[in-house]
RNA sequence: GCCCCCGUAGCUCAGGGGAUAGAGCAUCGGUUUCCUAAACCGAGGGUCGCAGGUUCGAAUCCUGCCGGGGGUACCA
């Protein structure tokens, strides 16, 4: 059910003779930014004035006339230099309404055009614990996975891990050289965590002019012993791996992101590298460069190694091997990477390399988003200056969440407490970060995010609860409600806004889908909220004037509870029944 | 140096060609015999960084400048 598409489609039809391509002005099409001028507006009569050289207000009659209103709108208002203003008819809205309300995709189509997604996202380095850089990344993906799954595209996740790069020549040469083997032992990650850290302390801040840092050589050169294959650094390699990830998948777990359909990280694709190198060098992408060096020139002074004068190769070669693994194996028409934006130049140097290799009837799209800051506005940082350990935030966040429950419904059973603040704490954090724009910076805080007030996971937790309220209060099973669905009458204006609200759904799920942004579905969200908040208030249901105005509000609250509830599922938050 | 992103209310941010520029927080005022007041309603608050340009129309597009952040061949 898209309101805005079925509007456009009758003035596409009035549009046809008028001009060669209607697309353009359909597109002027869009919902109403004030109440006041209807539900939709239209802006195309200004814009066609000149093509037509008639004065906008005679075009916007003249666009009236011949559209075919049915029973879809009221007849349009004209404003101003020529907006066409576009109520739709309650009685419509009440009829439609009471149709989804036993759909399953509560009125949203699949598309109809159905992609394959291959989607990269949280793609941690195995040799350092999660932090939270990690998080936008995570939550963004899982996000846009989930909107593009329940639209009804096939999506591939691919954790693509840090599992070859340099990061574990430090680690290589930290284990031999410095390893605890107790700690080891006892908690391998942990220790893995400290030699690394130790390790980059020693190499310390490498600066060009100065001669070569001899702890930073040795690390390089273990790396390159693991690419070549070296045993004794294939088996601690081996090693690692396996504690490495069970810490990662723990965290997903704690999150509450599904696992991937594949986790094919650097390692994967070693064995692809040389050959891509000499495919590069074969079709002139790639040239030699400095000292033995392979590189990609994509102008003056911007090129991408993609195989260094050690021999080791570069995350652009293991980029590459990788878009070529996919296109083979997935056959996407789509490759999405939510990656933070520091990384932009590198994608669109890789995109570019791909095109020149060869790779074309693929969307190749970087999903950049900005920095979670501290409240200094620098990137956030624990008190002693290390990264923020995601798992140490998740734990925070859930007490956060348990001091909500606890200060608020200390009659509920521990346990349903417990699964409350998990839910409430996590949802906060997951809400706080996906209702930002992606490509904007934030600042982490766990005061705003818990807050009660205001567009964030707790009000929209607390829409649904009151909700539900109702239908416990009043002992009425709601599924009951939905087989034999009553009429629905929007007597008010916050019924109807309601109505209107619902059957929007789809239209927000297109657009962040359209553009990659979450937010746009927070956006929605708050609408929505918003707006039941409003029939709350005001319109009683349990004591509702009559029994058919009673039946006709438990849908819409039905209805509501049930988009607020697949909303914040598909941004991958889970709701509670009481709160 | 070069390249990319950002600059909107006291604070945090939406809006990325259309009507008097919006929300949340904070501030001030109002609403509860009523389904969770963790709510709702209202008020004040803006040279949309600056200057040009394109357009019937610019916060939005283009150019320049100022300010902030990021990147810039052997980390990813």
């Amino acid at each position: 059910m898209n309101l805005l598409h079925l509007i456009q489609a009758k003035f596409r039809t009035a549009l046809t003779g008028l001009v060669p391509d209607p697309e353009p002005y359909v597109a002027m099409i869009k919902a109403a930014q004030d109440a006041k001028h209807g539900d939709y507006q239209a802006n195309c009569a200004m814009a066609l004035a000149k093509a037509l050289g008639k004065k906008p207000r005679e075009i916007a009659e003249d666009l009236v006339n011949r559209l075919q209103l049915c029973d879809l709108l009221e007849k349009p208002e004209i404003a101003g230099p020529g907006f066409i203003n576009l109520r739709l008819q309650s009685s419509w809205l009440a009829k439609t309404v009471q149709s989804i309300a036993n759909d399953d995709r509560l009125g949203v189509e699949k598309a109809q055009a159905v992609k394959t997604y291959v989607i990269d996202y949280s793609s941690p380095n195995v040799a350092k614990p999660l932090h939270v850089g990690h998080l936008r990344s995570t939550i963004i993906g899982d996000a846009l996975t989930r909107l593009l799954r329940f639209l009804g595209h096939t999506v591939v996740t691919d954790n693509h891990l840090g599992d070859w790069g340099t990061q574990f020549g430090i680690l290589l040469y930290g284990y031999k050289n410095l390893r605890n083997a107790d700690a080891y032992k006892k908690d391998p990650v942990r220790e893995l965590t400290r030699i690394y850290l130790e390790v980059r302390r020693l190499i310390g801040v490498e600066d060009e002019d100065e001669a070569v840092n001899p702890i930073a050589e040795a690390c390089r050169a273990e790396t390159a012993k693991l690419h070549k294959g070296d045993p004794e650094n294939v088996a601690i390699w081996q090693d690692f791996m396996p504690p490495c990830l069970e810490e990662i998948h723990a965290i997903y777990r704690k999150l509450g992101v599904p696992p991937f359909d594949h986790e094919h990280g650097e390692s994967f694709y070693n064995p692809l590298l040389p050959g891509v190198v000499d495919s590069l060098l074969e079709k002139k992408v790639a040239e030699p460069g400095d000292g033995g060096a392979i590189i990609i020139r994509f102008s003056e002074n911007n090129v991408a190694l993609v195989r260094k004068r050690d021999g080791a190769f570069t995350y652009t070669t293991s980029d590459l091997a990788t878009i070529q693994y996919r296109l083979k194996h997935f056959k996407p028409q789509a490759m999405l990477y939510v990656v933070d934006f520091r990384q932009s130049q590198h994608f669109a140097n890789l995109f570019e390399a791909a095109r020149r290799w060869g790779v074309s009837n693929v969307e190749l799209t970087h999903i950049s988003f900005g920095s979670v800051l501290g409240p200094d506005k620098r990137p956030i940082k624990t008190r002693e200056g290390g990264a923020v350990e995601l798992g140490s935030l998740i734990d925070e966040a859930i007490q956060q969440g348990r001091q909500v429950v606890d200060a608020n419904s200390p009659e509920l059973p521990d346990a349903e407490r417990a699964e409350v603040a998990e839910a409430i704490g996590i949802g906060a954090v997951k809400y706080a970060d996906l209702c930002q724009n992606r490509t904007s910076d934030y600042i982490f805080s766990f005061d705003k995010m818990m807050a009660m007030e205001g567009n964030t996971g707790t009000y929209m937790q607390y829409a649904y609860v009151r909700n539900r309220g109702i239908f416990r209060k009043a002992a009425i099973d709601p599924l009951t409600l939905r087989k034999n669905p009553p009429a629905v009458a929007l007597d008010t204006p916050y019924e109807r806004a309601l109505a209107l609200q619902l059957l929007k759904l789809e239209e927000s799920l297109l657009s962040a889908v359209a553009d990659y942004q979450p937010s746009a579905v927070t956006a929605y969200l708050w609408d929505l909220a918003k707006t039941y908040s409003g029939f709350f208030q005001n319109c009683p249901v349990i004591k509702a004037e009559s029994d058919a105005v009673k039946q006709s509000r438990l849908l819409l609250c039905d209805l509501t509870a049930r988009v607020l509830q697949q909303c914040l599922e598909l941004l991958g938050i889970k709701t509670v029944e009481r709160m």
